[in-house]
DNA sequence: TAATATTGTCTCAATCTGAGACAATATTAA
DNA sequence: TTAATATTGTCTCAGATTGAGACAATATTA
C-alpha cells in the first residue's frame, strides 16, 4: 500500500455553496506560493465509503456535521489529467515525491455540492493550502483543471433539483423570514421572483413552520420568522 | 501496468433500457456455470475518456454507436465490496487468478443508464458470460452486489428526466406513432396517460415532425407517423 | 352500406400562475 | 400625538395550463 492507505484514481471535489450578502458563494482554496486556486477535494480511504470520505473532508474544512450534501457526477475525461499541476502544488510545500508519486498518476474525481449556513462556518485551509475562502460566484478566481466546469455543473444541478424539493432552507439558519428565503432562491436562479407569488407557493408546500415575528428595528411592518418543518419542533 | 492497462478501483456499470411488448427492460447478463447475474459493465484503460469506456462497452454488447447514454451516480459504499463474488466468476470460468489479482480488489462504480432502439439490437455477451438478455424491469432475476439498487437509481433517474427533455424519444425507431410513444411514457412512469392531453402537450412543444399516415390494417382511423425534428430533415 | 375501433381535435371546467392592489403594521419625523 | 414611509401579508383577477370527456373523421370488416 504505497499511496498512503487511499485509494489510487479516485478522487473527489466539493462545490460548497453559502448564502451572505445577498449573494451565492463557494469555498475555494489556494495553494502555497503557486497563486493556484481549487475546489476543496481529497481522496478516499480504502476501507471508507465514498459518501464518508467527503462528510470526512466537509468537517475538515467547515466544522459542520450533519451537512446537506448531493453527488452530481464523475468527472473522467482524459482533457483533466495534467500531472505537472500536482507537481507544482507539492513542489511549492517543499515536499519531497517519495512515496507521493501516486499523486501525480491519473484521477477521475466524484463531484459534490453541499447547502450549508454560511455563519455557521469557519474555513479552514489543509496542510497544502494557504488559504480556504468565500468567493462570490460572478467574483471566482481562474480555478485549476477542470473545477470551473465542476462548478458551472453544480449550480446546474442546483437549480434543477430546487424545483423538486425545497432544498435552499439549507443555506439559512434555523429561523429565518420570508423575503430571506426568496433571496436565496433568486441568487440561486439569477432571477428575480414575484414576492406574492413565491410566499403563495412555498406556504402551500407545508413544509414551513410560522414563529413569532422579528423586529428588526426597520421603520415598516415586522415579518414572520419561518423554520422548516423537518428540524425541531 | 499490472491490471491489463486498466485503472484499478473504477468500473462502470450500464442500464440499458429497450421498450418491447408495451414494456420497458433492460439487458442482463449471466455468467457462466454460476446462476449470477448482472448488469453490462467494465473497466476504464489508463489513457481513455470514462465515458469512452462506457460508448466502449455498449458497442461491444449492443453493436450500437451514437447512444443516448447519461450518467447518473457513483456507487462508492463498503458494502458493495464483496471479493468472493467476483472470485467464483473467475473459477467458474476457469481462469487463474494470476495477474487478475486487481480484479478482487474495492471497485467505486460509475453508473450509467442508455435508452437504445430495442429492434437495432444483437445482444451479445462477453468473454466471461454466457448469455446477454433483455428482461422486464418487473421480472428481473436476483442481481450481484448492489446492481438491483443501481437500476433502482436509473429509473428514478430517469423519470425525473423524462419531465424535462422528451427523452422517450430515443427509445423508439426513427418513425413511430403517436401511441407508441405514449406507452413509452406509460412504462416510463408506471402510470396511464390521457391520450388528447399528451398529445397536446407532446405537439406544444414543436419538437416533432408529422409524416405520411401508417396503415397498419387495422379498422379504423390511420395514425400519423412522427419523427423527432433534431434528426433527419 | 353498416358496424366498429381508433385517431385528431375541440370544448369546458378546474386549477395554477403572474402581476398588481390594499390594508396592516413598525418606526421615524414633525 | 400625529403624519409619513417602507415593508409585509393577503387578496383579487385575468391569463395560461391541465384533466377529462365529446365528436367528427377515417380504415377496415361484415
Amino acid at each position: 500500500m504505497d499511496s498512503k492507505g487511499y485509494l489510487k484514481h479516485i478522487a473527489y471535489d466539493s462545490v460548497i455553496f453559502g448564502f451572505s450578502g445577498e449573494k451565492l458563494k463557494i469555498l475555494i482554496m489556494k495553494y502555497h506560493n503557486t497563486g493556484l486556486f481549487a475546489l476543496p477535494g481529497g481522496f478516499v480511504k480504502h476501507d471508507e465509503d465514498l459518501n464518508d470520505a467527503v462528510r470526512r473532508g466537509l468537517k475538515e474544512r467547515t466544522g459542520l456535521d450533519n451537512i446537506y450534501l448531493e453527488q452530481f457526477y464523475a468527472f473522467g475525461s482524459m482533457a483533466r489529467y495534467k500531472p505537472e499541476v500536482m507537481e507544482a502544488i507539492m513542489k511549492a510545500n517543499n515536499q519531497t515525491l517519495d512515496g507521493y508519486s501516486w499523486l501525480l498518476d491519473r484521477f477521475i474525481s466524484v463531484a459534490y455540492y453541499a447547502l450549508i449556513n454560511y455563519e455557521d462556518v469557519v474555513p479552514t485551509p489543509d496542510a497544502l493550502s494557504d488559504s480556504c475562502d468565500w468567493y462570490a460566484l460572478d467574483e471566482l478566481p481562474n480555478l485549476i483543471l477542470d473545477h470551473s466546469i465542476i462548478v458551472t455543473k453544480a449550480l446546474q444541478t442546483l437549480r434543477d433539483n430546487l424545483e423538486r424539493k425545497l432544498v435552499g432552507i439549507n443555506l439559512l439558519p434555523t429561523l429565518f423570514t420570508m423575503k430571506e428565503l426568496k433571496q436565496v432562491y433568486e441568487a440561486i436562479l439569477g432571477e428575480k421572483l414575484h414576492r406574492g407569488t413565491f410566499q403563495r407557493k412555498v406556504l402551500s408546500m407545508g413544509i414551513l413552520k410560522r414563529h413569532e415575528k422579528h423586529f428588526s428595528g426597520a421603520a415598516n411592518k415586522a415579518p414572520f420568522l419561518y423554520s422548516f418543518a423537518g428540524s425541531l419542533c
